[in-house]
DNA sequence: ACTCTGAATGTAAGCGCTTACATCCGATGA
DNA sequence: TCATCGGATGTAAGCGCTTACATTCAGAGT
C-alpha cells in the first residue's frame, strides 16, 4: 500500500492518489493515460475509475518536466482588442490542434518590452515554437529565442532581407498597388491614418508604400498629409476629423488598417461628409468589418486563413528538426468596395 | 564545483548552469531571482549577469511543482472570433496583472465537451481560479472543478438561483425590457434571431424574456417568428433574410447579439429594406460595432469592462480563501441608437 | 578571549510526473 | 517437465525548481 498523503482531502488529487485507489503504481496510471494499450484491460479499467471518482486532472508542469516536452506552441499577437488577427489565429489553432497541440496566446499591447516579457512566459511555460507578429521586436527578444533554442515564425510581414523565417506579405508592395490605383483615379491630395510606426514594421512599410506610389506618380511628397495614431476606432476618427479641417483638404484618405478606416468612415458620417463622394477612404486587412461598414470599405485583402494554416505547418516542421523553411509569400490583393472613387469634380484640382 | 550536464551548449540553460556560471549554489540562485533583498549584492550582480549571459528563462513548470503556486488564472470564453468578450476580458487581465497574475485564455467554440477539456487544460496547467461564461456546462466540468478545489465564478450571466458565485447581469429581463419597448412602439408581428439555445443560457435567457414581454402585452405567441443559428455574422444575414420570406413579415426583429443584429441589417441593406422605416432591428451586448453599422444598433449595454473589473477582484478574493462573495448584479441597460423606431404604417396591423 | 547573533550561503529533500530497467508470471514449445 | 519468452507491472531515478534547515563567518557584547 502506498504511503498516503497528509490531507489528501484538502488537497487536488495526484497520480499517487489514483494509483492507491486503483490498486495499482504509479507508473502503471502513468502508462493508462500515455500508453493505454501497454496496459491489462482490467487494470485500465480500474484506473479509469480511480480517475473519474477522483476528478484527477494531470499536472501539466510535472508532466512536461518529466517527459520533456509539452506539445504546446505560442502566439504573441499585438492585441486582442480587434479581430485583426482573430481569424489568421483560429486557422493556425485548428491546425495545431489536429496534430496535438495547445496553443497559448498572448498579447503585447504593441508594446516591445511587453512583448518581450510575454515571449519569456511562453517560454516559460514551455511553448516549443512560437508564432510572432512582425520583424520589429527587441534584441533580448531575439537573443533569448536563439538561446533557448525556440523555432519561431514571424507572420504578417513577407521581408526578403530578413534572416528569419517568415509567413506573410509585402506590405509595402500592397499598400503601393492600392496607392497607385487612388491615384490613378485621379485624386491628388492625399491623406494618410497610419498606426505608430515606431517598433511596428507592417505599418512603416505600408506608410513607404504610399510614399513610393506618390514618388513613382511624380506627385509632390508635400501633398502627403499623415496622421500618426494609436490603434483604435476612435483615434481614426479623430485623425479623419483633423485631416478633414485642413486646407485644401485631401480627396482620399489611405487608411494603415481596417479599424482606423472604419474611424474615418464613421466620423465622415458624422459630418455629414459623403464616401466616397466627397472623399475616398480605403483600410488595409480586410476584415469582417470591411464588409459591413456603410459604405463597404476597399481595402487590402489579406488571406488570413491560409497564412495562419500554413504557419502552423511550418513551425511544426521546424520544431521536428527540418531545415529552416523557405519564407513564404503570400499575396495581398486589393478587393474593391463602395469607399473608394474619383475625386469629387473628377479629378485634379 | 557542480556537475555540468551532458551537451549543455545544446539544451535550454537551467538555474543549475546558472548557478555554475557565477560561482554559487542554486539556492542562490533561485533566491536572487525570488527574493533579490536576501542576497549579497555581489552574489546577485554575477548571478544577474550569468542570467543575461546565458539567456535563461526559468522553467514554470518546474517552479510551480516547488513552489506549489503559479500566480496564474484562467478563463475560457465561447469565441475569440468576434469583440464580444474582448473588452471584458482585457479589463479582466489588466486588474490581474496588477497583482502579479498572469491570465490564459482559452475558447471553446460554443461546444460543451470542448469547453471541459478546455478546464481540464488550464486546471493541469496551474490555474488557480478560473473565469467562465455563462452557467451552462456539463456535470463533470463542475465536479473537476470542486474536486480539484479550483474557485471559479460565472460571468455574463446572473441568475438569483444558481448555486455558485457570479459577476453579470440578468438577461432575460433586459430583453425582456428591450422587447417592451419594441412592442410599446407599436409593433405586433415580431422575429427573433437568437444564438443556438442548447448549452447557453444566456441566449436562453435572452429568448426568454422576449417572450415574457410577449405574454405581458398580450400578444399571441405564435405571432413570434424564431430562427436559431450559429454564433456569426452571415449567419444573422441568411436568418434575417429568412424571416423577411414570410407573410406577413415581422417588423421588428430582436437579435439575440449584436453578431447577429450586424448580419441582420447588412442583410435587410443588400435586400434594400430601409432600417427602421420598413423593419426595425435590436441586438444585445454593445459590442463597438453596434455604434458603426448604419443605421447605428439599437441594443442592450453590457458594462464589459466593470464586469471584467469586479470579476477579477473577486477571484483573486476567492483564491485567498475569503468566504464566497455574493452574486454580483450589474445593470444591463437598453442603448438607443437609430435602428429601432415605431413600425411601417405607424403600427398595428 | 569567548560566546552570541544574524546575515549569507550551501545542502538536500521533495513537488508530481515519466520511463529505463528489473521483476514477475503464465503460456509456449521441446 | 522445464527453460524460454513476452506481456504486465513495479521500482526508482531523475526532470528543474523552492525552501527548511544546517553551516559558516564577521562583528558585537561581555
Amino acid at each position: 500500500m502506498a504511503p498516503s498523503r497528509p490531507d489528501p482531502d484538502r488537497m487536488a488529487p495526484t497520480l499517487r492518489d489514483v494509483a492507491a485507489r486503483a490498486g495499482v503504481s504509479t507508473a502503471t496510471v502513468s502508462r493508462c493515460l500515455n500508453a493505454p494499450e501497454r496496459v491489462s484491460e482490467s487494470a485500465r479499467a480500474r484506473v479509469t475509475a480511480a480517475v473519474v471518482d477522483l476528478g484527477y486532472a494531470s499536472n501539466f508542469g510535472a508532466r512536461a518536466l518529466a517527459a520533456r516536452r509539452t506539445n504546446t506552441f505560442g502566439a504573441v499577437i499585438p492585441t486582442m482588442d480587434n479581430a485583426i488577427f482573430a481569424r489568421a489565429l483560429q486557422a493556425f489553432q485548428d491546425a495545431l490542434r489536429d496534430e496535438g497541440v495547445t496553443l497559448l496566446v498572448a498579447s503585447s499591447s504593441y508594446k516591445p518590452e511587453q512583448e518581450e516579457d510575454q515571449i519569456r512566459a511562453l517560454v516559460a511555460r514551455g511553448a516549443e515554437a512560437l508564432l510572432l507578429i512582425g520583424h520589429d521586436r527587441t534584441p533580448a527578444a531575439y537573443a533569448l529565442l536563439d538561446r533557448q533554442r525556440i523555432p519561431y515564425l514571424v507572420a504578417w510581414a513577407w521581408d526578403a532581407d530578413a534572416p528569419r523565417p517568415c509567413a506573410g506579405f509585402d506590405n509595402r508592395a500592397a499598400m503601393q498597388a492600392l496607392t497607385a490605383e487612388v491615384i490613378g483615379l485621379g485624386h491628388r491630395r492625399l491623406g494618410v491614418i497610419t498606426a505608430d510606426r515606431q517598433g511596428n514594421d507592417r505599418a512603416r512599410a505600408r506608410f513607404e508604400g504610399v510614399e513610393a506610389a506618390m514618388a513613382a506618380a511624380g506627385l509632390d511628397p508635400a501633398a502627403l498629409r499623415v496622421e500618426e495614431v494609436p490603434y483604435a476606432i476612435a483615434d481614426g476618427a479623430a485623425a479623419f476629423a483633423r485631416l478633414m479641417a485642413t486646407h485644401p483638404r485631401p480627396t482620399a484618405v489611405l487608411c494603415g488598417n481596417d479599424v482606423l478606416a472604419a474611424g474615418a468612415i464613421t466620423q465622415a458620417r458624422a459630418d455629414g461628409l459623403d464616401v466616397p463622394g466627397d472623399v475616398s477612404v480605403t483600410g488595409f486587412d480586410d476584415i469582417e468589418l470591411a464588409a459591413i461598414l456603410t459604405p463597404a470599405l476597399t481595402t487590402v485583402h489579406v488571406p488570413h486563413r491560409e497564412m495562419g494554416r500554413r504557419a502552423a505547418r511550418m513551425l511544426l516542421d521546424m520544431r521536428a528538426g527540418g531545415p529552416p523553411p523557405p519564407k513564404l509569400r503570400l499575396e495581398a490583393r486589393i478587393k474593391w468596395r463602395a469607399s473608394l472613387g474619383p475625386p469629387p469634380g473628377g479629378g485634379d484640382t
